[in-house]
DNA sequence: GTCATTTGACCAAA
DNA sequence: TTTGGTCAAATGAC
């Protein structure tokens, strides 16, 4: 960052003060202020939970864009943690490329000639010692086990390949049991509409870059990261908080996941946990080792 | 009925 | 030939 030409530089300081602004705003409004507050139970929940929303939206995207700006300004991230890198022969800056089928080519099925390995070159990737949800929503289409590893390794695609030509995949593998730590990797850019990180930021243009801008460093670098949780159709939850899943059951009428950003505060201090629509009591707490574990 | 996951098979890169 | 990524039928959950 230290090379940043001082105008990027100047920009990226006033996204990440924009950014802590909004969240301090944000912490403000969960924070148990009074006992007036909490006696009034859900209708203040009602009123506040549509606003704290709008406030996490608005750290998320004064964050991305950050990331975009250091993207811009920079060929890395000094961050061990995420590793943005190029695909082989497409600039991690630009737009999805469009997807190389056409649709009579995915009438059915192709049991020849679609195996392609892909590039050895991922988009992003990332260690966590938590396993978190990333704003898109995934699909699970295979699992396998690998060699040198002792877990397997779990292959994700975006759940719009078909109906928007998203090509993004990802892959998950637990690669440490104690303390748990799995190793994500990302392949490809989402063109999707799926998540509220396309919502139009004040650069539109950056939309496509930022699907994957998403993958923050490590919250002690990004202290104010914020986080929603995401809900998943036909599965609980599943909310990593300190080395901890939680499962709760939340009725969503899509398979969409909100966002992923590690929430620095502690939630369970609050004992709820904010999606688009509701909170969710934590009443269940429990490490979970059977996703990656098959 | 619809949609997601599971899992064995297929296929290409290494 | 081995290994890893993807496909697609079978299955299950809602």
């Amino acid at each position: 960052m230290e090379n940043q030409p001082s105008n990027g530089r100047k920009a990226i300081e006033e996204e990440l003060i924009k950014g802590r602004d909004i969240a301090n705003q944000l912490l403000e409004i969960l924070a148990p202020k009074s006992n007036t507050t909490q006696h009034k139970g859900v209708e203040v929940e009602a009123l506040v939970l549509p606003f704290a929303e709008d406030l996490v939206r608005k750290v998320l995207r004064s964050l991305t864009n950050t990331l975009l700006l250091l993207n811009t300004h920079s060929d890395h991230v000094s961050d061990e943690v995420v590793l943005p890198v190029t695909i082989k022969g497409v600039s991690s800056s630009v737009k999805c490329q469009k997807p190389e089928y056409k649709d009579e080519s995915f009438n059915a099925k192709r049991r020849s000639g679609s195996y392609k390995r892909k590039s050895s070159a991922p988009t992003w990737e990332k260690n966590s010692s938590i396993l978190m949800e990333d704003g898109y929503a995934w699909r699970k289409y295979g699992q396998k086990m690998t060699m040198n590893a002792k877990y397997l390794r779990n292959y994700y695609r975006c759940t719009h390949k078909y109906d928007q030509g998203c090509l993004a995949t990802k892959q998950v593998q637990r690669i440490q049991e104690d303390p748990p730590l799995y190793h994500t990797t990302y392949y490809g850019h989402h063109n999707c509409k799926s998540s509220l990180m396309l919502e139009p930021a004040s650069s539109s243009d950056s939309s496509m870059f930022l699907s994957f801008s998403n993958t923050f460093p490590n919250k002690a670098e990004y202290p104010f990261s914020s986080s929603l949780y995401s809900s998943m159709k036909q599965e609980p939850m599943e909310v990593i908080h300190e080395d901890h899943i939680v499962h709760n059951q939340l009725p969503s009428s899509d398979y969409h996941m909100l966002c992923d950003y590690d929430l620095d505060f502690n939630y369970s201090r609050y004992g709820t946990m904010l999606s688009s629509t509701e909170s969710v009591q934590f009443d269940e707490v429990c490490r979970s080792d059977q996703e990656f574990d098959g």
